[in-house]
DNA sequence: GTCTCGGATGACAACGTTGTCAAAGACTAT
DNA sequence: ATAGTCTTTGACAACGTTGTCATCCGAGAC
């Protein structure tokens, strides 16, 4: 027979110390049950489950996690840009759909570009012993996340590649997919294509501006510095950018969007000039209601979707003990005509 | 002088232990110093920071929390109808901004209207000890959460009231809003105004048609039954009923729609027979380039950041030992006019 | 009847940390 | 010089759980 000490009758929560006296077992056996372990007898698992209901026992994971060797915590950490925004939530979301099915938890946080801000949350993750971090990273040093990744936490990139640092990664064709779209506009006559981009630091942006010079110089079209507009954080910003653009003295004839805020800032201009039927616009990354516009807004879609799910795989695939060298993901993009970008030059 | 066994030279991650054995200080003194208690001499405090920044020491907030008598992990858990949608990704980013300032992470998930996620994310949520929680409830039954929060872990409940629980709670003035919204339209003129609504047992989409019905009943209009569609889940049953609606005999001269997708249907469904400008349409809950469409989407905007960082407040307001009777919060809405709502009834 | 084996159960230590208490030393007041 | 106080530091137990090992009991073999 066991011998518990009948202690104070349960202060705060039941633990499983008090689920053992209530069924007259000792503590291991009430852990065994819990975990399922099979090496119970059938009366006494009944014994133990009865008195856990009673007492409304709730497993406590952190200090199961930190007896046990594997530590392992049922719960990743993710690194968004912002949670609030549309491209980061769908990552988020397909994130979840491939933790749920595993009973895994998803802690997410936003970085909001700010590199300090990235270590903050990876710091805060690792002390929570998540078992693996997704990161859309920010800036080039990522030396926190080295250690992390040394001892053993698997971590995969999402969105963007990351600097100087060996690990898994998915990313949009981002190059390929801003070269297609320069391309459509190319095809509809037009030889004056402005081009409005996020911040150089954003690899994203930088690879998509790249597709753009790219399709360009295969076009046989001479780069022109005055219709580039980069660094712009807003559709406000990028508002204003076309808005000067287009009331200048030789007006592009396209514009390409290479970001979400950026084509919404390009229609309000176009829109607020009543331009949106005569100059062309192609934007990076989809718009809700984007085909209810007149015209439609032509897009180069990304799947972010799909992005979150090979991310989130490629991670639960390392944390099921795959060792094999890191992978880098290429998810294509795809072009949506609505209107918009078919609009031919003068 | 202090007494620690070599041990091996740290297989994982470094822990208090390794940190002073490398400092040459105790165990406690490095807890100190970790915690920043300020009894410990500059010279101590110096030495161990060094070996901790050495040895990539990574404090262990699991273990922590477990020994600390307040079992504070400075975390709070959302559960969300869905983290990917606008509505609920506003809400998450609020909270994490009012989160973040006192140093508190988020853990996010989505219950997807379904009571049994809706439990397992709390039951997750309570087994990781999180500080507090801010749920947007699903179905009636609460008793999971009962028994956390008599255990006296705070509980905020936002966008929808709980019921038979005494909790906070955030809501915004759906009756209201969507009875100015309905009103809007009885102004123009309309009085065969139909209604599309989402789930009949969400409490939200419950009050809007209450605002609707009641709207109608101080315009002396009399309720008809034909022209009312509940339980639409999607954008693409609002666009399917209001196109039955449209085709009928008798058609609506006006819509109104109590949710965000429905709207979106709706205005689907009348560019589709290019009604938009001859039907008046409002929707509840704003929309993204809803400015841009034409006509403009008239709205009865729902302030989710707002809501969102309320329901944090209170949340917090609890953490730091505010006792006092639950209270309910409401929110207002903001009737935007912007062209399709504004349509005279012919 | 004795011995061995295997299955069920429990005692105990340990995970990494902090609360509690005690010890040691440096002061001040008498 | 002595007692008392304060400051700095460390030893130890404990948080709730699981890994390891020991114990107990009955079944089966000889």
């Amino acid at each position: 027979m066991t011998t518990l000490s009948p202690r104070q009758p349960a202060a705060g929560r039941a633990t499983m110390r008090d689920v053992a006296a209530l069924a007259g077992v000792s503590l291991k056996t009430v852990s065994r049950v819990i975990n399922g372990e099979h090496s119970v007898s059938g009366e006494l698992v009944d014994r133990v489950n009865t008195a856990a209901r009673r007492l409304h026992y709730r497993h406590d994971v952190a200090a199961s996690s930190l007896r046990r060797s594997s530590r392992k915590t049922a719960s990743v950490g993710m690194v968004l840009e912002d949670v609030g925004n549309p491209f980061s939530s769908a990552l988020h979301r397909a994130v979840e759909d491939v933790a749920r099915r595993r009973g895994v938890l998803v802690l997410a946080g936003s970085s909001d570009e700010d590199p300090e801000r990235e270590r903050h949350l990876i710091d805060a993750f690792a002390g929570r012993h998540v078992d693996g971090m997704i990161v859309v990273p920010v800036g080039d040093q990522h030396d926190h996340l080295l250690s992390e990744h040394r001892g053993g936490t698997p971590i995969v990139f999402v969105d963007r590649p990351p600097r100087f640092f060996d690990a898994d990664c998915v990313v949009t064709a981002n190059e390929q997919g801003a070269k297609e779209g320069v391309e459509h506009l190319v095809a509809a006559g037009h030889r004056r294509i402005a081009f409005l981009g996020d911040l150089v630091a954003i690899p994203t942006a930088e690879s998509r501006y790249c597709g753009y010079v790219s399709a360009l110089r295969a076009a046989g079209i001479e780069h022109n510095g005055s219709i580039v507009r980069r660094g712009l954080r807003s559709s406000d910003a990028a508002e204003k950018a076309v808005g000067e653009l287009l009331d200048s003295g030789e007006p592009p004839t396209a514009v390409f969007a290479a970001q979400n805020l950026l084509t919404i800032g390009a229609v309000r201009a176009l829109h607020a000039r009543n331009l949106q039927d005569r100059t062309a616009l192609v934007g990076f990354d989809d718009i809700v209601l984007a085909d209810l516009l007149r015209p439609g807004i032509s897009v180069v879609a990304q799947d972010s979707q799909r992005l979150g799910r090979l991310a989130a795989e490629l991670l639960f695939e390392r944390l099921d003990g795959d060792r094999s060298p890191s992978r880098q993901l290429v998810v294509p993009t795809r072009l949506v005509a609505r209107g918009s970008g078919e609009i031919a030059a003068r």
